[in-house]
DNA sequence: TATTGTATTTCATCATGACAGAATACAATC
DNA sequence: GATTGTATTCTGTCATGATGAAATACAATA
């Protein structure tokens, strides 16, 4: 009981968002088995995730009875995505190999060693690497980084390819966009317009953008637009978690994806497209400068 | 000596095709050393690349001296495709599912005894099954196939995903198509349509037909736009390699493929890029009549 | 009877060691 | 001196068993 499970901590905010959703007042019984059906779980995770819930003082447990609803839980900030164990790693080794501190050919056993990590967690990170493109396997043992020609074009062919299927996306028939989202991503880039701007802020810029990119590209209803973006924006988050933004081109960006909004709001999809258009191509030019 | 690694395997192709392109003659003589550094592997594997050559009498080892051709070897059949070891069990994974004798949720556990795998290589076809979301880890334990809403759904979605991409690579400023490519391919078309037809080609058909829009993709020069197109092949290949095509749909497809080469090798990329999106869009609906 | 409590079984991950193949170094031969 | 032959070291994969968590079955209680 000292460390919830991953799962547990997933099913935990599950159920919150559940009680959310259905609207339960203060005193409402939750019962495990039913919990368990709607999660697709069978109950000994949920039980951990009540015990977490308990813990916080949201629920406690009725012996026998059920579990009762002792405090309307409120939902953690907008979405935030649950950081991946694996992720951590993953940014840092980048980091570390553009900072020159990394060899260009390195084999597993020099990566556990030197991150401390066991074999199969570095045998994942490297192929997520891999899948990235940022490294590939050596013929024989070991691995390449391949940054050497790749980052000056794989800028560019990332945003021509993104030119070819992100305004596409807006205009496909299946497309579908929830009118809460629109509202919730305004108030996303009004905030980040008004409150006052740090360097640190960046990393949560790049991902209210990638939220917005990937939001809409989810909304065409298409799942092969959707994963390319999403693949798109895993590629970007490496190489842009500690490029520094000026505040100025983050007011752009804002000001262009509000827009971008304020049509959508309406339905003017072609010229939110045009507009996605236009967008990508400057932005493309930001890093070239 | 019994049996050459795979990466051996890989190695001997390799060297035949370095003979080649070098125009050696019989009678030369080839020498461990550099063909390790050309290949960039050590020699040890390099060694028994050339055993494996010379017991298909290519070589022979002249002792302190270097290793002899003694014959001009033959490239095999036009770049066939390095068979994956796990990709069998993909395709026969896939195809039990579908034919109903496998159950929706299954645990690595069940994959191991019923194909007798060991469980890396389970592990290793789940995770490239799941990449192709043919199925999803389920939250606790085990997968689950996803094949329920798929089929009929993710055909239109892949057709109008390619619309987007593929018809636009060829437009791209760096598109760059070996004449050669143009050669070899308007010959396995022109065989294709004069050879006698027979169910059993439709494997060899489909592979072409993916090499055709691969290698175009290949010539956008843009890796995304690779990388998206070989997935959908991918994707493509589990669903369509026991689909029965018709030979009336072969040589529609054939005529198409080769009208599209004709324009591509007088340079004209606007009038085969339109050829290209008329071909998909009619290549979308055979399926769904 | 509905629900939680408890015990048992099953599963996936990790740790460890064995093994085959690749990398490397050095000796032998022309 | 260049090349192959041979030995040694290093690396990654597989096999096995231990461990913790999820799934499942059954008991207990309101």
């Amino acid at each position: 009981m000292p460390q919830p499970t991953r799962l547990q901590q997933d099913l935990a905010e599950r159920i919150v968002q559940l009680v959310n959703d259905d609207g339960l007042a203060i005193g409402a019984l939750l019962n495990e088995n039913s919990l368990a059906r709607r999660l697709e779980v069978s109950r000994t995770p949920v039980r951990g995730a009540l015990q977490h819930l308990e813990e916080q003082g949201i629920v406690a447990r009725r012996p026998n009875r059920g579990v009762e609803l002792i405090a309307i839980p409120q939902k953690n900030l907008a979405s935030a995505p649950p950081p991946d164990d694996d992720e951590e790693w993953l940014v840092r080794i980048a980091r570390d190999h553009r900072a020159g501190s990394l060899p260009q050919d390195i084999s597993e056993i020099e990566v556990m060693r030197r991150y401390g990590l066991n074999r199969p967690a570095v045998q994942r990170v490297l192929s997520r690497l891999a899948d990235l493109e940022m490294v590939e396997r050596k013929p024989g043992y070991g691995w390449r980084f391949l940054t050497g020609t790749r980052d000056r074009a794989t800028h560019d062919e990332s945003y021509r390819f993104r030119l070819m299927v992100e305004p596409m996306g807006i205009l496909e028939a299946s497309f579908r966009l929830d009118p809460s989202w629109i509202e919730m991503m305004r108030r996303l880039h009004g905030d980040t317009l008004e409150r006052h701007w740090h360097e640190s802020s960046s990393v949560a810029f790049f991902e209210m953008n990638a939220a917005f990119h990937e939001g809409l590209a989810a909304a065409s209803g298409n799942r092969f637009v959707h994963a390319a973006i999403r693949h798109q924006n895993q590629l970007r988050r490496f190489s842009q978690y500690d490029w520094k933004f000026g505040f100025e081109r983050v007011v752009v960006n804002c000001r262009e994806h509000l827009e971008m909004l304020d049509y959508l709001a309406r339905d003017e999809r072609e010229i939110a497209s045009l507009l996605m258009r236009r967008h990508l191509e400057r932005a493309s030019q930001v890093r070239s400068e």
